[in-house]
RNA sequence: GCCCCGAUAGUGUAGCGGUCUAUCAUACGGGCCUGUCGAGCCCGUGACAUGGGUUCAAAUCCCGUUCGGGGCGCCA
């Protein structure tokens, strides 16, 4: 840290223990009121909102107030006068106001109003809207939300890895693929990290995670759903689905954990969600809910999936999170376990928060031959995934894991409508920029 | 990919055949004002996505285009 920052404080740093001092704060402008004998500048910087008074016959040098626009970017410094006279902030009477940048007008957003604006204008405008404290600790949780997570895979012996997203071919045929120029050869965007963590476990890597994007080329149009997201995925050998869900409650717990402990408590609307979950979430298998799914009168057979309709049914039986396990096997991908006691079932689960799907996880095939199998019934040609199933043919551990979505998750602890608001700069249908 | 719905000042909206030289809030510009704190008051600037059609008359009705929203399918 350089001098410039240490002199600097944080606006709700700006304690009992200031008044009477002097100090240095920077920011924007927030507000500005003028009245005939004193004119106010409240100056917000991450993490609160401070009021800079200005008496009309103090001298700033350097400073014209006259010319100054909101989002204007200063630096002031001043008293904290020991009588405190404005009522819901920190006031500080100005000393030295140094313009470090000037804001444009009229904004092409509203950062100070209580006044909603379409999410396509704040996403047009996103630098700005970010500006917004409530839209901020948005990324504040789901930064504390991975913290807990990563804090909890490391202390199940977990490693970080980085594997590549620019591949040769699809991971599960199904999803469709964005495809990218790779020199003189056609590329994908990968859609999932599922091959290469397999691959580390035949690599005696034993336990890894990895954090990164996942591209799906999927034409969606849902507020849940996004074309680039981040998974947070782990696979583990000499494991089963038993034990990959063991490691799921465990991580979602921890990552609410540090949220709830860490974060300077979200401004956003409701955040009822926001309690620690009591573990071991419910198990549920695939056929009970069919059940109650058919109960309820919905039409539905063995081996389809569940509309949004039928989720939201369950979820009203199952409010918070719970697993949907053994599933239908040929709803699964290829590297899907087998319920070695029912071939029509397999070793997979979800998690699901109420009717939304958040994790995807199983037991893997680790015998080549049935994954050979697997590929052809799956109408997938074994010859393109060599590199893959090379891996198996000289001892490939018994293993499992899973993928889970960080913005989904996100989005139902703060209860979000739109999973647009969990990304920084969200990739949709039609939206590559900004 | 399918099915609904929408587009009015910087932002968010009202209006849904003539009374629209288009409402309100906020922003923006100017002025006033016991230190304001969702400040208040006065004045001002500023908009009907686009092309065609119906009609004496279109922001308003019809068709195309562009852009957007929601739901479904698929998935995390």
């Amino acid at each position: 840290m350089n001098s410039h920052a240490m002199n600097r404080t944080f606006i709700s740093q700006l304690g009992p223990e200031v008044l009477g001092k002097a100090v240095m704060v920077e920011g924007w402008v927030h507000e500005i009121k003028r009245l005939k004998s004193v004119d106010f500048i409240m100056i917000r910087d991450k993490t609160g909102i401070a009021q800079v008074t200005v008496k009309k016959d103090s001298p700033l040098k350097g400073f014209n107030l006259e010319s100054l626009n909101r989002e204007s970017v200063l630096k002031v410094k001043g008293l904290v006068p020991e009588k405190q006279i404005s009522r819901n902030m920190i006031e500080i009477a100005a000393t030295d106001i140094e313009i470090l940048n000037r804001s444009a007008a009229p904004l092409p957003l509203p950062v100070a109003e209580n006044i909603e604006s379409d999410l396509e204008t704040r996403l047009n405008n996103r630098f700005l809207d970010l500006r917004r404290h409530e839209n901020y600790s948005i990324f504040e949780v789901k930064s504390s939300l991975l913290w807990g997570i990563r804090t909890f895979l490391h202390s199940q012996g977990f490693i970080e890895v980085n594997t590549p997203k620019v591949v040769a071919s699809s991971t599960e045929g199904g999803a469709d693929l964005f495809k990218v120029k790779y020199f003189e050869m056609d590329a994908y965007l990968n859609q999932s990290p599922q091959l290469y963590k397999e691959i580390l476990i035949s690599s005696g890597f034993e336990r890894v995670f990895e954090v990164g994007p996942a591209f799906r080329a999927e034409k969606h149009n849902t507020t849940h759903h996004l074309n680039e997201f981040t998974s947070v995925d782990i696979e583990m050998g000499f494991s089963d689905h038993e034990d990959a869900m063991l490691m799921l409650e465990g991580a979602v717990k921890s990552g609410i954990e540090n949220v709830v402990k860490s974060s300077t408590r979200p401004s956003t609307s409701s955040s009822t969600s926001l309690n620690v979950p009591e573990i071991p979430f419910p198990r549920i298998e695939y056929s009970r809910c069919l059940e109650l799914v058919q109960a309820a009168g919905e039409k539905i057979e063995f081996g389809s999936d569940f509309s949004p309709e039928q989720l939201r049914i369950i979820g009203d039986s199952y409010p918070g999170f719970y697993f949907i396990t053994k599933w239908p096997s040929e709803l699964r991908p290829f590297y899907t376990m087998v319920d070695p006691d029912d071939e029509t079932l397999s070793n997979s689960f979800d998690l699901q928060f109420r009717e939304r799907e958040i994790t995807s996880g199983a037991q893997r095939v680790h015998d080549p031959e049935m994954l050979r199998n697997r590929f052809l019934k799956k109408g997938l040609k074994p010859a393109d995934f060599d590199f893959y199933l090379n891996s198996f043919l000289y001892g490939m551990p018994p293993h499992a894991g899973w993928g889970l979505g960080l913005e989904r998750l996100t989005m139902i602890l703060l209860d979000l409508k739109n999973i647009r608001e969990t990304s920084l700069f969200p990739r949709d249908r039609t939206r590559i920029v900004p």
